[in-house]
RNA sequence: GGCCAGUUGGUGAAGUGGCUUAACACACCGCCCUUUCACGGCGGCAUUCACGGGUCCGAAUCCCGUACUGGUCACCA
């Protein structure tokens, strides 16, 4: 019996030849150089921080060559699939401005012309290859029971001998075509495995992007091609799918990297020409007894990326610690060209970190901090509406009904050379500008005046600065000098460098007469400019609120 | 256990045989600036690149060995 009888029982579905593949979706039309690449995750619900990597750069780099980023969802294993898994992976990606060129745009739509891009719905795709295979030689079904299989492993370690099916250890693979048929036809269950045309003892060299070359002993395993519940395994899609879909680049993290001779076979016995392959150092967390750990999901809020979103961290901010991380001269970069963006920054897999790096919140927080003090106090107003409104609605409606005013906060200290870098996430907005707002300047209010705690000293600093000094019109030279004045006039030191050297002269400084001023007005040392916070509060509040300790 | 990779300060890292008495950034600590807090400026923070050998006039950089860390060895991806 030929293999071409013995393919034609097993696959009595197939209709299409390999041929009619390759012509549905031929090579793309694309210029010189241009990279396809994809982001290919399980339906699992959410896009993990070491995952958001990979899809970021393998959105950036097609994007830098005129290429195509496109999302396929792995879906071929039922167990790992969640409910909305797809569409958390779409909005994750939205929240991340990472833009999806082709294939699954929705939970229920698909765009592009090498789809379907939902591996479980390919499954004649898969099984016209294996079919191809099985008349070639190269495939067989294997019929051997999980029991067999463990049986095996057992022996293989008893004799520490390597693990797996291969050589005389793939029984099945000794079976005529005759008895094939013959356990196909009496109902057995089957599997489809690959004939690994390998050998051990022979070298493999992966030419990897990121770590260069790396040599592996040749794939001898006859891996499964083909589950039982008709499903391809990851290797198989991944061949099939990444010839087909035209992909010349597969970025992946490095758990992939030992099952790429695996892969490697796999495009060499089909025929195709395989991609580039590109593997990341996974994203590491530091465990409270000190060692190294994948960050993980479970355990580690930071690790999915609705956390940012919900803390409103820019997502700006988040690319920029990412490429910071992904390429470590960017940040460099980024500092002689800080009118550019990260789309301007060419990317270098060369200059990818090997090993996994540790994942820093501090530094992304210093990033972010970093990045809110560059926009424009429109755009920290804008961006900070759309936060409240998700998840602070009482904010949101105080910055809707107040927005011209709250520009004017957000602008205080900002747009110059050096500004305040005091807003890392936009749901800490508030807590730095709270007393701005009567509607939160209420309650029991604590205040703490620092150096100067005598209650009536307090008050006659207060009553004298009111009744004498305050002047809501006074520019900021004026207004400043009369605090000097009001310093002077009550035995207080209105020079620092004199009060510096002759502390004891004097009850204090004009740094401790102002401080009773902004702590009156705003319960905080840790404010900025008072000149402006005055201004903007404006007489009548400012009044009152002196008033209250007068 | 087999195979593969990695190992430079608290962290991310630069570094590919002499320009390195190891860049830069975060964190930390001082000082300065300053009406507070920030910002900013200056300085400190690895005499040493996991360890041991070797090659070389010369090694963090090349070679060998050891240790440790991570990955992988499924009808999971």
């Amino acid at each position: 019996m030929t293999n071409k009888e013995l393919a034609d029982i097993m696959f009595p579905d197939v209709v299409h030849d390999v041929s009619y593949y390759e012509n549905l979706y031929p090579e793309r039309n694309l210029p010189e150089g241009a990279v396809v690449s994809r982001f290919a995750p399980s339906p699992t619900g959410f896009v993990h921080m070491g995952s958001l990597l990979a899809a970021f750069i393998a959105s950036k780099v097609p994007k830098e060559t005129n290429g195509v980023f496109y999302l396929r969802i792995e879906d071929t294993d039922g167990k790992r699939s969640v409910e909305n898994g797809v569409q958390g992976i779409i909005d994750d990606l939205r929240n991340f401005d990472i833009e999806i060129d082709e294939g699954v745009i929705s939970e229920t739509e698909q765009k592009g012309a090498y789809g379907p891009y939902i591996q479980s719905e390919r499954k004649e795709i898969y099984h016209t290859y294996a079919k191809h295979l099985v008349e070639e030689g190269l495939a067989y079904p294997c019929f051997c029971t999980q029991e067999e299989i463990d049986d095996v492993r057992k022996m293989q370690e008893l004799n520490k001998e390597r693990i797996g099916i291969y050589g005389s250890y793939a029984k099945c693979r000794f079976l005529t075509n005759e008895e094939r048929v013959e356990k196909i036809k009496n109902g057995e269950p089957y599997i489809v495995r690959l004939k690994s045309p390998g050998d051990f003892n022979k070298k493999i060299i992966l030419n990897d992007l990121v770590r260069g070359k790396i040599e592996f002993p040749e794939n001898d395993m006859d891996v499964v091609l083909i589950k039982s519940d008709g499903l391809p395994l990851y290797h198989f899609a991944h061949v099939i799918d990444d010839h087909l879909m035209r992909t010349t680049h597969i970025l992946r993290g490095e758990e992939w990297i030992s099952s790429t001779p695996v892969h490697l076979q796999l495009f060499q016995v089909l025929g195709f020409q395989a991609p580039k392959y590109a593997h990341l150092g996974v994203i590491m967390k530091i465990d409270e007894d000190g060692t190294r750990r994948k960050l993980s999901k479970r355990k580690d809020p930071e690790a999915a990326v609705s956390f940012y979103h919900e803390k409103g961290i820019p997502v700006e901010a988040v690319k920029l610690y990412l490429m910071t991380i992904a390429n470590s001269n960017f940040e460099g970069w980024w500092d002689q060209n800080p009118t550019l963006g990260i789309d301007d920054f060419k990317f270098d897999f060369k200059k990818m970190s090997l090993s996994g790096s540790l994942f820093d919140l501090e530094k992304l927080l210093n990033i972010s901090r970093s990045y809110i003090s560059r926009l424009t106090a429109k755009e920290v107003y804008e961006k900070a509406f759309v936060w409240a409104k998700e998840f602070d609605l009482e904010f949101a409606s105080i910055l809707e009904q107040y927005k011209d005013y709250s520009i004017s906060v957000f602008n205080i200290e900002r747009e110059q050379k050096k500004p305040r870098k005091d807003f890392e996430s936009f749901s800490t907005i508030k807590k730095n500008i709270w007393y701005m707002y009567d509607e939160y300047f209420t309650g029991d209010l604590t205040y703490d005046f620092g150096k100067i705690t005598d209650k009536e000293e307090i008050k006659t600093i207060l009553s004298t600065y009111l009744n004498q000094y305050f002047n809501e019109n006074d520019d900021k030279d004026t207004w400043f000098s009369k605090i000097k004045e009001l310093s002077t006039e009550l035995g207080y030191c209105s020079d620092m460098k004199e009060y510096k050297l002759n502390p004891d002269a004097y009850k204090g400084s004009v740094a401790d007469v102002s401080t009773v001023i902004r702590v009156a007005v705003t319960t905080s040392s840790m404010t900025p400019d008072l000149y402006e916070i005055l201004k903007l509060l404006g007489k009548s509040r400012v009044e009152k609120r002196l008033q209250r300790f007068i």
